[in-house]
DNA sequence: ATCAAATAGTGGCACTGAGACACTAAGCTG
DNA sequence: CAGCTTAGTGTCTCAGTGCCACTATTTGAT
C-alpha cells in the first residue's frame, strides 16, 4: 500500500481527524458527600440541549487546549463545580454507546469523587445552571436522570460502596481531623448497614492508617480522641469483608 | 441564550460534530491466555502508521455504522484476531491525554479477554499485520509496545491479578473440563506464586463454583475427576484473599 | 453533691476460614 | 511387587472477626 510508503512526518501532516466519523467523547463525574446522614451527589439542571431542564451528572468535553489528561478534564469539571481541587478521585468506567446521546454516538468516561460537603459551597456556574446536592437513595428510586446518567451513578455507587469494604476511602468525606464514632457513621452511611463497633475500631487501628492528633471532640458526654489520616491521605487495605451483626 | 429558545429537535438538526474539535477515541483489548506454563499476551505488529512496525494490543477505532457499543467493539477486535465470540470481556479502564498518541488527544477505552488458547488459531487479518501470542513477563521486562500500551497491559494485569484474588477468573483461560489441578496451576501461573493445595482445593470446592462431570482426566498416574463451572460461567466470590505459603 | 443519660472505649470468648503439612489413594512403569 | 508420581484428605493451629457485656468520662437535671 502507498500509505505504508509515506513517512510517519508525512503521514501525520496528512492526518485530519475531521475527515474520520468519531464519537463525541466527554467526562462525567459523581460526587459523593455525607449530608444530614446520607450519601449525597451533586446534580446540575441543565441549561442547554439537550436533555434541557432535566437533572444531570456534572461533565462535559474534553478541552483539547487545555486538559492534557482525561483526569485533569474530571479535575476541571470538579473545580467549575465545587471550587474543590483537592479531593479524592477515581475512574470508574466508560460508558458508550450509539444510543446514549441524541447527538449519536457517544463515549463517556466516568469518575467518582469524595468530597466534604462543610468546606465547600455549590458554584452557581456562568451557564447558570441549578446546582444541588440530592440524596442517592432518593435519585436512584425516584429521578430520571439525562441520558445514561442513572446507570452512570448506579455503577459509581456500587464502586464506593464495594471499596468501602476493604479501604478507608470514607476517610475523604470527613474533615481532616473525625473521631472514630464519626467515620464509623460515614461507613455505615454509604453502606446503608451497621457496623459492630469493636470490631471496626480494632480494624481501622489495627491497619495503621489513622494516627490521633492529641485533641478532642467535646460535645454533651464523654470527649472522643481526634485522629487524622497517616500516610498522605491513601487509600489502604484491610485483610476482610466488613459486615454487620446479624 | 437564543439556543435555549430552540427545540431539541431544531438544535440536534444544527449540531454538526465536525464543528468541534473531539479527540480520537478507540478501543484496545489485551488478550490474555495459558501457553507454556506461563500468561500470554496477544499482540499485533502494526503495519500502518502511526508506531508503524511497533509491537501493539490489538484494538482500533469505534465503528460508528456497525458498532452498537463499546463492549461491541471490543468483541469485534477480539473476534477478527482470534475468531472467538464467547470469552470473558471486561472492562478495564479509559487512558486519554494530548500525548499518547501522535495523531492528536486521544482516548481509549481498555479491555481485558480471557480465552484459552487450544481453541482458536490466530488471524492474520486482511491488513496482513503480524500476530503472536507474547508472554506477559517478556513484554513487561523487555519490549517497548507502541502509544501507551504498556502502561495499559500493566493495568489489565494487575486487575487481573487483583481479581484472581477472589473469584473463579481463570476458569475461563481453561477449556470447558478441566481438572483441580490444572485449574491451581492456572491460578499459580497468574499470580505467580504458589498456593497451598488444600486450602486451594477447600476455597474452590466449598464456593459451590464448580461441578463435576463425572469424567476423569487419565494420565501416568492416579487419574484427576474433571469439574466444569457451575452456573454458567460467571465469576464467582471468595471470602479471603489467596496467599501462598511462605 | 448525686444520679441518670449518653456516648467513648475495652475485655474477652467463640467461631470460622485459611495455612501447614503429613498422610492416604490410585494410577503407571519397570 | 516396588517405587514413582500425581490426586486427594485429616487435622492441628492461628488470626481476624462477630458478639455482647462491661467500664470510663462527660454533661445536665434534680
Amino acid at each position: 500500500m502507498a500509505k505504508n510508503q509515506l513517512s510517519e512526518r508525512d503521514y501525520l501532516q496528512s492526518y485530519n481527524i475531521h475527515n474520520y466519523d468519531v464519537p463525541l467523547t466527554s467526562v462525567d463525574i459523581t460526587i459523593f458527600t455525607v449530608l444530614d446522614n446520607a450519601l449525597n451527589v451533586l446534580l446540575v439542571k441543565r441549561a442547554q440541549h439537550p436533555a434541557l431542564g432535566k437533572w444531570a451528572l456534572p461533565g462535559g468535553f474534553i478541552d483539547l487546549k487545555k486538559d492534557r489528561t482525561l483526569e485533569h478534564t474530571a479535575q476541571r469539571k470538579l473545580k467549575e463545580k465545587t471550587g474543590v481541587r483537592t479531593s479524592y478521585l477515581e475512574q470508574v468506567a466508560s460508558f458508550g454507546s450509539k444510543q446514549r446521546d441524541p447527538r449519536g454516538w457517544s463515549v463517556t468516561v466516568a469518575y467518582f469523587a469524595l468530597i466534604d460537603a462543610a468546606e465547600i459551597q455549590l458554584t452557581h456556574d456562568e451557564r447558570s445552571e441549578e446546582v444541588a446536592w440530592v440524596p442517592v437513595k432518593k435519585v436512584l428510586n425516584s429521578t430520571k436522570l439525562a441520558f445514561d446518567h442513572n446507570a452512570i451513578l448506579e455503577r459509581c455507587y456500587e464502586r464506593l460502596q464495594g471499596k468501602v469494604q476493604y479501604t478507608s476511602l470514607p476517610v475523604n468525606l470527613l474533615p481532616e481531623e473525625f473521631t472514630l464514632s464519626e467515620l464509623q457513621s460515614t461507613f455505615e452511611i454509604i453502606l446503608d448497614s451497621t457496623i459492630e463497633k469493636k470490631s471496626f475500631r480494632r480494624r481501622i487501628l489495627d491497619a495503621d492508617i489513622l494516627q490521633e492528633t492529641g485533641n478532642m471532640r467535646t460535645g454533651s458526654n464523654r470527649p472522643a480522641k481526634l485522629y487524622r489520616v497517616q500516610n498522605q491521605g491513601e487509600n489502604f487495605m484491610f485483610s476482610r469483608n466488613i459486615e454487620g451483626p446479624r
